[in-house]
DNA sequence: ATCACTCGGATAGTGGCACTATCTCGTCTG
DNA sequence: CAGACGAGATAGTGCCACTATCCGAGTGAT
């Protein structure tokens, strides 16, 4: 197909696809002349994982093309190729080690993974982005005063790891290689927005049933 | 104190205060006189929540000063209130309904909804952005031709209530109403990105406790 | 053969967002 | 009373994800 069929069918305009590809998040078509390239099911298969990791799993296109670079090098071994796929998605800015409520949040941090027995690589585990975003999460709520007691930072974990059970059971579940690492990414890129929904459906469902609507419900407010 | 030392504080740039200031998410502070404004405690709080949506939760500045405008709005019960400020993060553009698997997924979404009996709201909850979101993400699944059957959809519904439900009995245990519903702010603005970091650790340990890491394990790529 | 149409590549421009730099003037401090 | 500092106003910056335009080279119906 050529490239005005690949944007029909992605629904992708050929001015972003043309940007995607100079970015480096598509390979280019296979060159027919000197102004026609053909692309494929695969190219189409690719756009929408790029499409998809865009616009639902906000990433960045810098990160993207990192992301894809990680997928795509068969050289490496699946757990590796996942991890590195995994570690390129950052998402959060650095905490300054300076900070007094970033040490006291490591310190809890590392006391959870303790407690956890993920310790397994605590060597490895420190350097992971995660680790850091949850330090600097934790070092948020620190900051405002809202103390909790460690229990609840061990069941919140306690059911992410439920949730990664189901989704590396998931992964399983696909043949090849490269799949088994996509999906892997789409795990993170795309569970975690629907998780994300479904723990405030979950709130919403839960403040409903704890107080009732208290005057009315609907509220009607907002007229967009 | 003055805008120098709220800066100094709350570690952001006296800059950063003033443009805050004029977004109206911090509320002016008490004019001295011509040149001199005085902030107290409650600045300070406040600055220090602003913060934390923004860079924590990449809420975008006018979201927040919305759900501001829901957390300070005391005409209105709490529910109301809560509900009304996380009404407020919508963070997912509105799905084209033309789509096909937009509306497959719509229903896929109802009959979630259905299974859980969480159809207890299901007139107010189709309305809900949280709802828009799910939508958006399992369409975006479907689009990438990545089945899975209904169970697991389900399984993390539930594993996402029960976090709900520890973060209302948490919210619970704060006296003031308007810290109640700060808090319920803070469960799905920070907690979320705490949820999702514990998730991708979940992911790596579980990932190292079934498949070991194959060739040495912490990949020493990037150097950045 | 012709000529409007389309294709794909290259380049510059747009709009939104979260700040940030500067300018000015009034006020406090020694 | 001079010089430093504070605070408001305004314009500018840098980044990012596109998007608009131009161009020369094929293509297809006549």
């Amino acid at each position: 197909m050529r490239l005005a069929e690949l944007s029909e069918r992605s629904g992708v305009s050929t001015a972003t696809i043309k940007y995607y590809l100079r970015e480096g998040l598509l390979a280019p078509g296979r060159q027919r002349n000197a102004t026609t390239a053909e692309y494929d099911e695969e190219h189409l298969r690719r756009l929408r994982l790029v499409r998809a990791m865009i616009q639902v799993g906000r990433v960045p296109v810098a990160t993207v093309r990192e992301v894809l670079r990680h997928v795509d090098d068969d050289s490496l071994g699946r757990t590796i190729r996942m991890g590195a796929a995994l570690w390129a998605l950052p998402q959060v800015p650095e905490p300054d080690a300076e900070d007094a409520s970033v040490q006291t949040a490591r310190r809890e941090v590392n006391d959870l993974l303790e407690t956890l027995g993920w310790s397994n690589a605590q060597a490895v585990v420190t350097l992971s982005p995660a680790y850091r975003s949850l330090v600097v999460a934790v070092a948020a709520f620190r900051r405002l005063g809202y103390d909790w007691d460690s229990e609840l930072l061990v069941a919140y974990a306690q059911l992410m790891h439920q949730a990664a059970v189901l989704d590396l059971d998931a992964v399983e579940t696909y043949p090849s290689e490269t799949e088994k690492v996509e999906a892997a990414v789409l795990g993170a890129v795309l569970v975690e927005p629907m998780l994300q929904a479904l723990h405030r459906l979950a709130q919403e469902e839960e403040s409903a049933r704890r107080y009732g609507f208290e005057e009315g419900g609907g509220t009607g407010r907002e007229t967009p």
